[in-house]
DNA sequence: TCCGCTTTGGTGACATCGTCACTGAAGCGG
DNA sequence: CCGCTTCAGTGACGATGTCACCAAAGCGGA
């Protein structure tokens, strides 16, 4: 399994050759379908992953069945925190699902803390993926306790915008957002009222980015 | 400054003696008073600390002046955490007070490295500190988004009470929350009226802990 | 002791957000 | 075309956040 991955990660492109190797070396390439639950309630994997292709969305699940999107791991970053999290605490329940079909490097435990004792290096990648989620973690925190709804969307609608338009329901952006779908549609209404939108089943055309831009930025920190 | 203050510690008693040796060595046992910054924006430590005696508590400030308690480091614990992530991005608006008087163990960042690189007991009880804290953040995250103000606000009391009354201005518990001081005031004049606490200056009897904490239980996960 | 100031708490009015119940439209497979 | 499921829209109402303002408690100085 001697891809050379390694050279997609910015943070891992000063390793030493020899830490190269031993990563390398002894890691496996896997592919996951879209869907896949990487990560969950009963369900901590014996590796760590390093996210070569696709993204991985992770949200936590509330018992009324209302849920949130905490953050997203893109390509080029490593599911290091939640993964190491559910070793030590195995009862909460925060989820990750493969948002599209997947690629990543899976290392086992012993190689990974092999590598955090032999590389200052690797140390520095990990210690700055941990830094990374934490201030995710803290923004998401400061958005929901703080922040109006109508500019947390239009934050989300430019967010998750490809080309220009959102393909999502109602329900899933509710779920970004950690609120309820009715809330969700009264908002949309009111972007489509102002002409800012267009709504078809499953998905949101932005007609005008400018104005939305505007509101997001109204009140961001 | 060679105090067995290594001891107070859960998650190091496993220390290898020579490790522990170089702990102990090149650590420096520091007093602050209360109300200490310890870390905040523009305000990153140069030292990492671990808490002996007192706590601090860890918390968020908003634009419009509200504020948030993500949550408090104890006696016993490590502050690497918010620390680490400090060093990382400087730029978001967390902080660090001392919430009394206390007494810490200060260890030069470079010492700190060169313990996670020898030692496989210190990474678990690093990493263990983070998963700690990252599950604690989960924790704050669901009840903001989900959960109801007044049980929010009977688990405090609980979790704030010292013998029968909980020191604390309307404004500060409204910080605890992440909420309004009149939301506050509100709640506490119905817990009132219902005879379960009695309200003076700065200060909250909890006159029937029973009943707030069967509320308080009502739909915690 | 009284006065003036600051801190703390109380309250009404209103906007926003969450919940509930229900309706109807859009797609999809037979 | 029919029946089913998914998705979206809506009114009513309770819960929470915001704003403006007031009242009471403490505190320090005259």
């Amino acid at each position: 399994m001697s891809v050379d991955w390694i050279s997609r990660f910015q943070g891992l492109s000063k390793l030493p050759e020899r830490i190269r190797g031993i990563l390398e070396g002894r890691s496996t390439v896997i592919d996951l379908p879209k869907g896949t639950v990487i990560f969950g309630p009963g369900k901590s994997p014996e590796n760590l992953l390093f996210l070569l292709d696709g993204t991985v969305r992770v949200q936590q699940l509330a018992e009324n069945g209302r849920e949130i999107v905490l953050y997203r791991v893109q390509a080029g970053e490593s599911c290091v925190l939640t993964t190491a999290c559910l070793l030590a605490y195995e009862d909460y329940s925060a989820e990750g699902v493969a948002e599209t079909a997947i690629r990543a490097a899976m290392v086992p435990r012993v190689v990974f803390d092999d590598l955090i004792a032999q590389s200052k290096e690797f140390r520095n990648f990990v210690f700055s993926a941990y830094s990374r989620r934490i201030t995710d973690l803290f923004h998401v925190i400061e958005e929901i306790a703080f922040q109006r709804m109508d500019i947390r969307l239009a934050q989300k609608l430019l967010d998750l915008k490809q080309g220009d338009t959102v393909k999502a329901t109602h329900q899933q952006m509710a779920a970004e957002l950690g609120t309820a779908r009715e809330v969700i549609s009264r908002q949309l209404s009111e972007f489509q009222r102002r002409d800012w939108i267009k709504q078809s089943r499953g998905a949101i055309e932005l007609t005008d980015p400018g104005s939305i831009a505007k509101l997001a930025q109204s009140e961001a920190a």
